[in-house]
RNA sequence: GGCCCGUUGGUCAAGUGGUUAAGACGACGCCCUUUCACGGCGUAAUCAUGGGUUCAACUCCCGUACGGGUCACCA
């Protein structure tokens, strides 16, 4: 077989050499450890959580290393492609604080080993398939799919192992070039196979994470290009990252049985293998079980999840950070104040299995984040987010931009600050009673606080009460009140003595709060009072007189 | 089914032949306290399993079970 002429029969348009190729994508200039690394997703508009874990991964060992991190488009899979997916992407790492230094941007690209899109890159991958067909080792295959369907039974009925390769591959590999230029000109669809090789060795690739890795030589005649002569995901991976020059390649776990393949590539160009560093898959718990997550079941798989859920971006890196790498926690512990990006994170402390996302934990690192944050900067963030998902929140937000501040600072200017606000959902709900527009009474009032109780307690509450009053002087006097109405000053007389009470100090101050706040359970009285300002505080209490 | 990967408390996990088997979240209890938080202290709870190797195994080897992945002209 004149293997010359058959490359240029399948590639008559395909002029350029490897050669040339090589000199359009030049070995970067960079310090001698500098990782350069990617993310590759493929735009089917949904980005889910294990994207970003990955992503993470890339973009800490690369900014960390002085490198260079960049995106991807692997838009390989024209049937799957949703239209707005790249920008989707874009805006999603955006949003989550994931910069690239190059690559696709929403109108085009950054950077000069582009273009970043697959499907821009047709003609580079054609230059390396034509290039492997000279050398004897890819072929066009006819076969439809009504043939591979017939060969995938004959082999499950006999118990080997599916797909196309040695004997099945035969009639494909013995075409002769007269044959090869008839079909075409027939008009019939041909995918490029690799030839792959019979030999029962093993490979062995050395995992950044798993470590050695040893596996089955491959032996399959794997496609390289699909009858649209667009590459399939092993081969542009393999083009791709060789010519980005890619160090190390992040990816999940699902990749490892392709492995062999994307070898057997390498190898053939005669190309250095990037760094392989294959994650665990994200699960979640289910009945009792770990399972992977899923896109159906687990709202809590997309991206958006958490963007709807009003979770901070420094909250979700912090969570992924302390599955990525299990010194964390320890590390944020005697380093309270610093940025998470100054946490040196290594490939090595990574675990294998798969982590489980406990949502939980994340509510905890959230609180904690959002505790740490300065009162102006919850503002910001929250008014940002309820622009997008709480108008109403959006508009009061704005309405009263002083008072919402100074009732984050409630309690938290203290050596134990409160830590209230997990999300900015739930922070929507949380601060509600710091506004006449959304204030509700939820709780029921004490039992001991009967209607004529409430009456007289309030009443002479409005009567002696000074706005001026500091903490002290104004509790003396709800004491003084409590004392006269037979109630407990002490919550400890009470509890020894019930039956000489009406009630205690508990009930007065449940029953002041509920009327101040519509709730039982809310931050200290008389700093709430000073957020509202007088005239709500006898607003609100006037109505129970 | 073939091939591959994995398995330390409810969860995340430290750990590389000799440890009282860290720490964090969660749960529970106590303390602090005008509520709730916050904080402090404490309790319960783990090496999947069976064989080896070894004076000694969570750590090394083999099998079993369980979980996961993959076997496309999807990535």
């Amino acid at each position: 077989m004149d293997y010359i002429a058959l490359a240029n029969l399948l590639f008559p348009d395909s002029t350029k050499t490897p050669e040339e190729i090589e000199k359009m994508f030049p070995e970067r200039q960079l310090p001698k450890d500098a990782c350069v690394t990617r993310i590759g997703p493929s735009p089917t508009g949904f980005v889910h959580l294990g994207n970003l874990y990955n992503a993470i991964i890339g973009e800490r060992i690369s900014h960390q290393s002085n490198g260079v991190f960049y995106l991807r488009i692997e838009d390989t899979d024209n049937k799957r492609e949703v239209e707005g997916a790249v920008e989707t992407l874009i805006n999603a790492m955006n949003y989550f604080g994931v910069h690239f230094d190059e690559g696709a941007v929403a109108d085009g690209d950054n950077g000069n080993y582009g273009p970043y899109r697959q499907r821009q890159r047709k003609e580079i991958y054609h230059v390396f398939a034509k290039q492997l067909t000279e050398m004897g080792l890819a072929y066009p295959c006819f076969l439809t799919a009504e043939e591979i369907d017939a060969i995938r039974e004959e082999q499950t009925a006999n118990k080997e192992n599916p797909g196309i390769y040695g004997k099945y591959a035969e009639k494909s590999r013995s075409l002769t070039i007269e044959q090869i230029r008839e079909n075409i000109e027939n008009g019939m669809e041909w995918v490029l196979r690799f030839k792959g090789k019979e030999t029962g060795e093993h490979i062995c690739v050395d995992d950044a994470i798993r470590g050695k890795l040893e596996m089955p030589r491959n032996n399959m005649d794997f496609v390289l290009l699909k009858s649209d002569g667009i590459p399939t995901y092993h081969f542009a991976h393999v083009v791709d990252d060789h010519l980005m020059r890619s160090t190390h390649v992040v990816r999940g776990e699902e990749w490892i049985s392709s492995l062999p393949m994307h070898y057997e590539l390498f190898n053939t160009f005669g190309w250095k293998l990037p760094i392989y560093c294959h994650t665990a898959t994200l699960m979640k718990i289910d009945n009792g079980g770990k399972r992977k997550l899923s896109k159906r079941k687990d709202p809590e798989l997309a991206l958006s999840y958490y963007q709807q859920e009003g979770i901070s971006p420094d909250a979700i890196w912090e969570f992924l950070l302390t599955l990525l790498n299990s010194n964390y926690e320890e590390w944020r512990i005697s380093n309270p104040d610093t940025s998470y990006l100054d946490f040196p994170y290594t490939i090595e402390k990574m675990n294998i299995a798969g982590a489980l996302v406990d949502l939980d934990k994340l509510r905890d690192i959230s609180k904690n984040v959002i505790g740490a944050m300065p009162a102006e900067k919850i503002y910001e963030s929250w008014k940002e987010w309820c622009r997008e998902y709480n108008t109403e929140y959006y508009d009061l937000l704005t309405k009263y931009p002083e008072r919402t501040i100074a009732a984050l600072n409630v309690g938290r200017n203290a050596k134990k600050p409160r830590k209230d606000l997990e999300t900015w959902k739930q922070s929507c709900e949380f601060m509600s009673f710091y506004y006449d527009e959304t204030l509700k009474i939820c709780d029921e009032m004490p039992q001991e606080c009967d209607e004529q109780t409430q009456k007289t307690f309030f009443t002479k509450y409005l009567e002696t009460y000074d706005h001026n009053d500091d903490s002290n002087t104004w509790f003396e006097k709800v004491r003084a009140i409590t004392d006269e109405l037979g109630f407990a000053v002490r919550p400890k007389d009470y509890k020894n003595n019930p039956e000489q009470y009406k009630g205690s100090i508990v009930h007065i101050t449940n029953m002041l709060r509920i009327a101040l706040t519509g709730r039982a359970n809310a931050p200290d009285i008389w700093e709430v009072s000073h957020v509202l300002g007088e005239e709500i505080v006898r607003g609100r209490i006037s109505k129970f007189c």
